[in-house]
DNA sequence: CGCCGAAGTTAACGTTCGCTAACCCGACTG
DNA sequence: CAGTCGGGTTAGCGAACGTTAACTTCGGCG
């Protein structure tokens, strides 16, 4: 795990703010002043370090797109490397790296299948395919730990969690949550306990 | 069940297509004009029927959440009723429905989750409160089954298997889904055994 | 010191959008 | 047969939006 220390660049601030803003109001329910307001900057000054609105949203989409991957397949690889690696505790380790993600970046969870239709074609195919592939990641994991479950029954297992696990944002406001670690455990029983379901007959 | 025979009435093709749309490019992506191209008729035609694109989102998400209640309270009631009710059966009864309508009105779970925000204050607390209730009946048969389960937990847990069973969206195009009956029992093993996992230590 | 480029600003342009106004037409109905 | 009214049309208004242009400010550097 590397830990940034120094400043956000205005770059980020802006990504940041941005991402808040199109969760709450939507893409195209947000202004450009709004989002140079949020960094304390006026709307058009947007333009020194974007192209355009829509190059934002292209690259906190493409972003999250990569780093779930990325993640996913460090995964893999790291049971991969451990003499004791185990399909059980890979998939436990998906889990607990996809609950990581889901509460700790709320607004990139709902942009990330909430405007993906908003994005230039070039871009809307980059991130489809970053999506497959990393479900594809997790739906090798889940049959070799469940030999009996069909391919497609494993895929359609595999999206039923992502929205389980991405229910977060739905969970009140993060502040009067009663525990990070109380939560992350129950999703990770909710999502242990709907694979196996599905393997059950 | 009472079923339709009779024709669609302009209003609800309207509130069809609108549903559509909103649910593929969301309330600010689509214009009236493209609203009233989907039934035939242009643009300002549609302010015959509503007071205007506010109006038509809001009783849409309306209508969503007190079918969703409704259905919900039918189930629990019918439950009681019936001399062998049991929370297990209950519970079953109503994740069935949820699924039915998960599977029949896909546009309207995607817009009931995406775009609440965008409706009128006095809109928007109808709907929450009535999305709340929903949750407290879910609640209160999810803890009757498994009465250790902490409150909270019980609550999260609902709000996440929503999550679950509202992907449906996900699961690629209608048509080329396997088979109706086969994804409803799978959603509905993943959602049982979601709950029983959360209930274990 | 003089210059330059990064990072802002305000003004303004062209487009799009929601909505209203004014008009039209055809089906009932007294 | 005239009147009315539901349901549609087109034209156009005012506001908001994304973007560009022109200008300013300022820190670093030869």
């Amino acid at each position: 795990m590397t830990t940034r220390t120094d400043a956000p660049t205005r770059r980020e601030q802006i990504l940041k703010e941005a991402a808040r803003l199109f969760a709450e109001r939507g893409f195209h329910g947000v202004g450009v002043d709004e989002i140079g307001a949020a960094v304390g900057i006026s709307g058009p000054g947007l333009y020194r370090h974007f192209p355009g609105k829509d190059a934002m949203l292209a690259e906190l989409l493409v972003g999250i797109s990569e780093r779930l991957l990325a993640g996913g397949q460090l995964r893999v690889s790291e049971d991969a490397a451990c003499q004791d690696g185990s399909p059980h505790a890979l998939l436990d380790a998906l889990i607990e790296g996809h609950i990581d993600f889901a509460l700790d970046d709320r607004p990139l969870i709902t942009l990330h299948d909430r405007e993906l239709d908003r994005l230039r074609d070039a871009d809307r195919k980059r991130v489809r395919q970053l999506q497959r592939q990393y479900v594809e990641v997790w739906v090798e994991v889940v049959r070799e730990l469940y030999p009996d479950l069909p391919e497609h029954e494993a895929r359609a297992a595999v999206h039923a969690v992502f929205g389980l696990l991405n229910s977060t944002p739905h969970l009140g406001r993060p502040d009067a949550q009663p525990d990070r670690a109380d939560t992350a455990a129950l999703l990770h029983r909710l999502a242990r306990g709907a694979f196996e379901a599905a393997a059950r007959p």
